[in-house]
RNA sequence: GCCCAGGUGGCGGAACAGGUAGACGCAGACGACUUAAAAUCGUCCGGCUUUGGCCGUGCCGGUUCGAGUCCGGCCCUGGGCACCA
């Protein structure tokens, strides 16, 4: 055996027996239960990051602990193909969008392949590829017969100068990243996927997705964000005309002050006209961009109309506002303000000297003061003519009813989630095969003229996509009547690709259809591994589009990630890596310097996965450095010989002791691994178990079979973590296959047997000493031991002993006054 | 602004069901080996201290025999906010 660990050489080799082996292609089998673990696909943006490292690693350990415990694994990998960066490297370097990302996919592909994750490729699918993407035009024709989709408007970012629409990552405080100018908020056409009819559903089935993180599954409850509530409408003054808004506190209803109008909503707009107050607001509100973010952080502001509305109980008139923190895109844009009960509404009404008149008091009768905030929760109710006395709920109810009664209301259930939006004014995605023929409206791309293919040989100018001036890409005849038509120039969001890619990986290559069965053979899948920051949007995507294609009967499944792994990222001097700080670290670099293992290693040892992770460079070198001490610990041992076989029953009290500790390690591992995840602890009792296999020095028969089995005990558990190291270190402890298809080792029960046992000794709950009582003690001794504990002695002497708390096996616990 | 997380030694982290705070690793100090260095091996490594202890898990308070862990309030950092993926 080499003298010296030799990274290179031990991969190169790994990888090669792998891909002779064809050891990671999976088949269809019954016989074995099917284990589907996915990592969220990569966008090919030329080289691995370090969170991709992560994420990668992360499947890769889980896929091999898998298959080591019998599973029939399937680990795909693909490209998420499309997007804006390629456009962007097009107008940098003057390569199409096409030929650059393909480039990276086959830099990058190598990339993963000398990182040893055991992907079966002959799956590998690229969402940019029309055999991909026709299948996401053809269920797109199918959802518009059904009534899924439809055409609408909706704000996008425009800069006037470079004439393009602009992501919101390219608006940069109101303003276009490259032209600098003033970005407008302009309302186009657009196509939508009714998300919300599925809403109930999205939200109901978050409670059964119970190996998904609470968190998550917080974060989509919120985004639905489902309301009841009432939805009711208020007279004009003199104008024959209604507001309607939508409140979930109908219990409020008498402390209506004003009402709020969106700057963007038809009355503002009319009132803009004479009234240069309200103009500004239309004014502001059309200008910088359209993230949510940037809205709800504008200051506060409104401007009154002179219009009145008349409360649909009392009669009174009650002053309109145009109020910029209203929003055109939820319900109708307008909202009746409640400043008393609601912090939002009380800002306003204090920003403009509108009156705050409470009529909900705290249900504990405790004193009611708005002066310095909104009292927002439910509580008696008071002022309220009728329903004066009553409970929030009770109110609730009684004043929806009273609504509906004089048909002024309904009761009605509100989502915060809208519709979803997916067309882009951006040229590399997938075609939307729709055609607008001026006779007979839009039309579907029939089955038999996909896919519309993207033309790839183009040219990327700043301002706006190609195909949109290219008459050979929109010309095109109508199929319903057969007159001039022109194609829909507009592109899939690109989460279009990424709700599916999952189910199309069971069969990639079928090209007669989106799937087939082995689609469902496969999903859903079992353990599904990407960032946090796809808690919400892709998540969410990708499981109505789950219920979509089960409603199309192409899978049987209703979700598609049983289990879900949200990794932290990857962060340098405590924030996240990124070229613009200058603060990268290159895995390629790395895997040159010290091979993969051992970046795989410290990966996983550095934190647990869900964490955030700190780079360190020094902490790299610790890793590479125990995997040279278990290589030079393997070699010494075989240098020696065959082990004897080992017996048990006849080992020395410091055997057993070392045996213990191999069979405590695997307990722990299994654990950590299998059912926690963490992985960092699982390396630490390894690395604790090779500590003390290293200092063990007995070259007894039984002393050396014990070190055999520590031995491949320490390379079972990490030979999913450093897969190529340990596939060297197997074979030179004697075994003929590799340890890719080893058994997942098992904790002999009778070697963690313990004879004795060390308690803690409290007093008062502090520690005071330590007791080693036999392991099946009970309190009467454990008590007699610790009271004869000199230190336990000095702290009770004077005082009285009111109770002894005991917890076996773990401490003793003197309470005394 | 709204929603969701996270704050533990010089650093990354451990403590899994409320029971020894700091496993494991990094950095550092000292020692061995060496002509020397690197590598390797060994010992020490939260603060204070009268050496008996006392203090210590972002801050303030509470529950408990016992709180890093549970509860209430605050501060800071990170993720998401619908066209980055």
């Amino acid at each position: 055996m080499d003298n010296q660990y030799r990274p290179k050489q031990i991969e190169a080799e790994a990888q090669a027996y792998w891909e002779e082996q064809q050891t990671f292609r999976a088949q269809e089998d019954n016989g074995r239960p099917k284990y589907y673990c996915l990592s969220m696909f990569p966008y090919p943006s030329g080289r691995l990051h370090m969170g991709h490292v992560r994420n990668y690693t992360i499947g890769d350990v889980v896929s091999r602990y898998k298959r080591m415990q019998g599973y029939n694994v399937l680990q795909p990998m693909g490209w998420d193909a499309f997007g804006l960066p390629a456009e962007n490297a097009a107008m940098e370097r003057g390569v199409p969008p096409a030929a650059w990302t393909r480039e990276n996919i086959a830099a990058m592909r190598e990339q993963l392949k000398g990182l040893g994750f055991g992907y079966d490729w002959s799956r590998e699918l690229a969402t940019c590829d029309p055999e991909y993407y026709r299948w996401e035009q053809w269920l797109f024709t199918r959802l518009y017969r059904k009534g899924l989709v439809y055409r609408d408007t909706a704000a996008v970012n425009w800069d006037p100068v470079d004439q393009t629409v602009l992501a919101n990552e390219q608006v940069i405080e109101g303003r276009g990243w490259r032209s600098g100018a003033l970005v407008e908020r302009r309302e186009i056409p657009q196509w939508f996927l009714r998300i919300t009819d599925y809403a109930d559903e999205l939200l109901e089935a978050l409670d059964a997705l119970d190996g998904w993180p609470e968190q998550v599954r917080n974060m989509q409850r919120n985004w639905i964000g489902r309301s009841e509530g009432v939805e009711l409408s208020f007279d004009l003054a003199g104008r024959d005309e209604q507001l309607t808004v939508f409140t979930t506190r109908p219990d409020t209803l008498y402390g209506v002050t004003y009402m709020g109008l969106a700057p963007e909503h038809p009355i503002s707009l009319e009132l803009a006209e004479g009234n240069p107050a309200i103009a500004e607001l239309v004014e502001e509100a059309r200008s910088g961009g359209t993230a949510e973010a940037d809205l709800a952080t504008r200051e506060k502001r409104g401007a009154a109309t002179g219009l009145e509305a008349v409360h649909p109980l009392t009669g009174e008139r009650i002053p309109v506002w145009v109020a910029n923190f209203v929003l055109m895109e939820y319900g109708s844009g307008a909202v009746m303000a409640v400043p008393a009960h609601d912090q939002r509404d009380w800002e306003f009404a204090t920003a403009y000297g509108l009156p705050i008149r409470p009529v909900v008091h705290p249900a504990d009768g405790s004193e009611l003061d708005v002066s310095a905030g909104a009292f927002s929760d439910y509580g008696v109710l008071a002022d309220s003519g009728p329903f004066s006395g009553m409970p929030s709920d009770r109110a609730f109810a009684a004043i929806a009813e009273r609504l509906e009664g004089e048909g002024r209301g309904q009761r009605r259930v509100q989502y915060r989630l809208r519709d979803w939006g997916v067309s882009r004014q951006r040229y590399w995605g997938a075609p939307i095969p729709m055609i607008h023929c001026a006779e007979c409206g839009a039309v579907p791309v029939p089955d038999d003229q996909l896919p519309v293919t993207l033309p790839e040989d183009v040219a990327i100018s700043g301002s706006g996509s190609p195909i949109k001036s290219m008459p050979s890409f929109y010309e095109t005849t109508c199929p319903e009547c057969g007159g001039a038509a022109e194609r829909e120039t507009d592109t899939f969001d690109t989460f279009m690709e990424s709700s599916w890619y999952f189910a199309r990986f069971a069969c990639a290559d079928q090209n007669g259809a989106m799937l087939d069965e082995r689609a469902d053979h496969w999903t859903p899948v079992d353990q599904y591994i990407g960032g946090i920051e796809h808690a919400v949007l892709h998540l969410l995507y990708a499981r109505f589009y789950h219920k979509v294609l089960r409603d199309e009967g192409l899978v049987s499944s209703n979700e598609p990630f049983t289990r879900l792994l949200t990794q932290g990222m990857v962060l340098k001097d405590g924030t996240k890596m990124s070229k613009s700080k200058g603060n990268t670290v290159d895995p390629q670099e790395l895997v040159e310097r010290f091979g993969a293992d051992t970046v795989r290693l410290f990966t996983m040892f550095a934190a647990p996965p869900e964490q955030s992770l700190e780079w360190s460079d020094s902490g790299v070198e610790g890793a590479s450095r125990f995997l040279r001490r278990l290589h030079g610990l393997v070699r010494d041992h075989v240098a020696r010989g065959p082990a004897p076989a080992l017996d048990p029953q006849a080992l020395g009290d410091a055997q057993r002791d070392l045996r213990r500790k191999v069979h405590e390690t695997i307990a722990k591992a299994s654990d950590d691994i299998g059912k926690r995840f963490t992985f960092n602890t699982a390396i630490a009792a390894v690395m604790e178990l090779c500590n003390a296999l290293g200092k063990a020095g007995d070259d007894s028969d039984a002393g050396r079979a014990v070190m055999q089995e520590g031995l491949e005990a320490a390379v079972l558990i990490l030979a999913p973590i450093t897969p190529h190291l340990c596939h060297h270190l197997w074979f030179q402890l004697g075994h003929t296959t590799p340890v890719v298809d080893a058994a997942w080792p098992e904790a002999d029960e009778q070697a963690l047997v313990r004879d004795e046992v060390e308690l803690v000794v409290q007093v008062n709950g502090k520690l005071r000493g330590h007791v080693t009582l036999p392991a099946d003690a009970d309190e009467g001794q454990a008590r007699e031991a610790a009271l004869a504990e000199p230190n336990v002695q000095r702290f009770v002497a004077d005082k009285e002993i009111k109770k002894v708390v005991f917890v076996a096996g773990k401490l003793i616990n003197v309470v005394a006054k």
